[in-house]
DNA sequence: GTGAAAGCGCTAACAG
DNA sequence: CTGTTAGCGCTTTCAC
């Protein structure tokens, strides 16, 4: 079982070099002669030599890992910012390391206590929960004590970057969607109020209504938490009222797929009974019965952002609050149609794409 | 920027005892008296000290991470046992990891990597593929040069210990809950078939429609790649068929909404039409048009056994090749009816349950 | 270009 | 119970 490993020594006493040519032979080619470099080389292949990243994490007072983490590993709309997030860490010599938290508090702490005792260099952050020691560094007026970037959400008074896309702006392009078709009473199924992003979101349906000159209903808003089970029960409540909301705005594409299945058992036929509009467009929402009309957000771009932030913050080269704001785009698929047409759209139109 | 932080030396000299106590203080309280424990504690609250797990891993030789590593961190199936590794992960003192690989091998190899280069101390697999190193040691017909276990897949010559449900009897299962509804021609979306579960799931079917004496025709099974999209071209083309089938069988849920999506398209009812079977229960199943039958896997144990098999791999006290055999259960949903009833089944019904 | 040597911060003998 | 001390394996001055 424990059979003694190579290490960097045994290295240098085959090749014939001190330590200090291994080592630099690795890390630092350009200052070693190249026939240095190959006998090195050989010997680490023969012995099957790995470096210890320990020690030299040890060594360099840095580990060159990023903690990314989500609130759940199985929300399709994270995969995209994760996957920018490697990309840009990968071609810049970190590793990330991905923590999900449940939405629990302590899971959340314990990545960012990584932090601290120097097993990772950085956070960053998706989703709504901060970790207790950044939330207290706001309420004393500091900047976060860890390293942080957020990506896709914004908390006032932390002064960590982030990257988002203008959630008012998307949202209120949703919902002038749908009054553009012709719908005048229009629901909503926000996310949590603790949210930026459900505020922000809340707010663009708000702002749309108010340029159409129509009455904001507070019963037209029901809050969900962004599961489609949310979704479901938040639908069934609109769906309740009278009259009925004709059309939905909701703050995710998961509360969408639940909503629709709360219309589809009271018998409703969408879009001509009922227009529903997502938000994220998850790699589900085209499947969805009918196809989902919903938000684009450009996910990979938001990661390789977020990554970039990352790394200047960790060489100190970042405006403290900079903020990047990425374009979004609204999906129309068919979920939602010409309302007062007198043939209603049916099914297996192409998707078509309108740039926000 | 650069403040030195502290260590365990400061908080030595301020609490007046030696590194030795402030170490055992931290690691071992039973062998210390309450009074220094107390003493070292308050000093390293004022100092707000905390431990730099980098020169402990060095120094003790191992690093009590573990990295699990997922296929895609979007795949709902695969939150469930993340989850349950997490928790046995956090009793025993380990911390985990997660990757993503995206089925590309060379991001697998660099998360393998952090095992030789000590930056973490096992491994834990979900999914198909294999890390270069342990494939090469599957070809010598040596033991895995890197602890590990595999949750949710088996690989025919590795001796590694591995976690799983029984994918032949569950695929079985599934089948002859559509026989036993009368359906003949049945139709399957397999998986990749370079993969034991596809194979083992496809074979399931075989199994099920040799007993009830029905000939296997090759026509009739698809191969799919597990992704939505490839359901719905897999369906696609089992119902050009002459005759189409009227039940299939998925190998995932997603295949299976995908499949759905095209039965749709093609203006077919299910089930009357049309009868469709997942496998994993993922969260969207229910909601899918129709609510999905499935087999559902128990994910939380999945990962609670994979991960106290890993810390039985770590302290060298498991068998090699143990596999644990963990229990299925099929879901019936409104995707597949009484085919030969009068009235056929309409939606709201209540989900049932059969043990499997 | 290369080597010698001093630690990075911690833990685990060993001694008392 | 507590203190002293020798490294864990690597990187990085500082010499040559």
């Amino acid at each position: 079982m424990c059979k003694k490993v190579t290490n960097i020594r045994d290295i240098a006493k085959l090749a014939g070099v001190s330590v200090a040519t291994v080592s630099r032979a690795l890390t630092k080619p350009e200052v070693v002669r190249p026939a240095t470099i190959e006998k090195v080389k050989r010997t680490i292949a023969a012995l099957d030599y790995s470096p210890n990243a320990v020690a030299s994490s040890l060594r360099r007072q840095r580990s060159d890992n990023i903690i990314v983490v989500v609130p759940n590993i199985h929300n399709p709309f994270y995969s995209g910012i994760v996957q920018g997030i490697e990309n840009i860490a990968h071609d810049n010599g970190y590793k990330i390391l991905l923590g999900e938290t449940q939405d629990n508090q302590d899971r959340l702490d314990r990545y960012t206590a990584m932090i601290a005792s120097r097993g990772a260099d950085g956070l960053v952050l998706l989703g709504s929960l901060l970790p207790t020691v950044v939330r207290e560094s706001i309420n004393a007026g500091k900047e976060s004590p860890v390293p942080l970037v957020l990506a896709c959400e914004r908390f006032d008074g932390l002064l960590s970057p982030s990257v988002e896309i203008d959630n008012v702006a998307a949202s209120r392009l949703a919902t002038e969607h749908l009054l553009g078709q012709g719908h005048e009473r229009i629901g909503t199924i926000s996310g949590p109020s603790a949210n930026t992003l459900s505020v922000d979101r809340l707010q663009g349906y708000r702002a749309a209504l108010r340029k159409s000159q129509i009455r904001f209903d507070r019963q037209l808003v029901v809050e969900g938490d962004f599961s489609i089970r949310s979704g479901y029960q938040a639908m069934l409540q609109l769906l309740a009222l009278n009259p009925p909301p004709s059309a939905v705005v909701c703050a995710n594409d998961e509360m969408a797929i639940g909503a629709q299945k709360a219309a589809r058992e009271l018998g409703l036929d969408m879009p001509e009974d009922l227009a529903v509009v997502g938000f994220d467009d998850i790699r589900f929402a085209q499947y969805a019965v009918p196809p989902l009309t919903t938000i684009a957000q450009p996910t990979i771009e938001i990661g390789e952002t977020a990554m970039r932030l990352m790394i200047r913050v960790l060489t100190a080269s970042v405006a403290p609050g900079e903020r990047v704001v990425l374009p979004h785009e609204l999906i129309v698929r068919e979920s939602t149609g010409r309302r007062l047409s007198t043939a209603p759209p049916r099914r297996a139109r192409p998707t078509r794409r309108a740039k926000s």
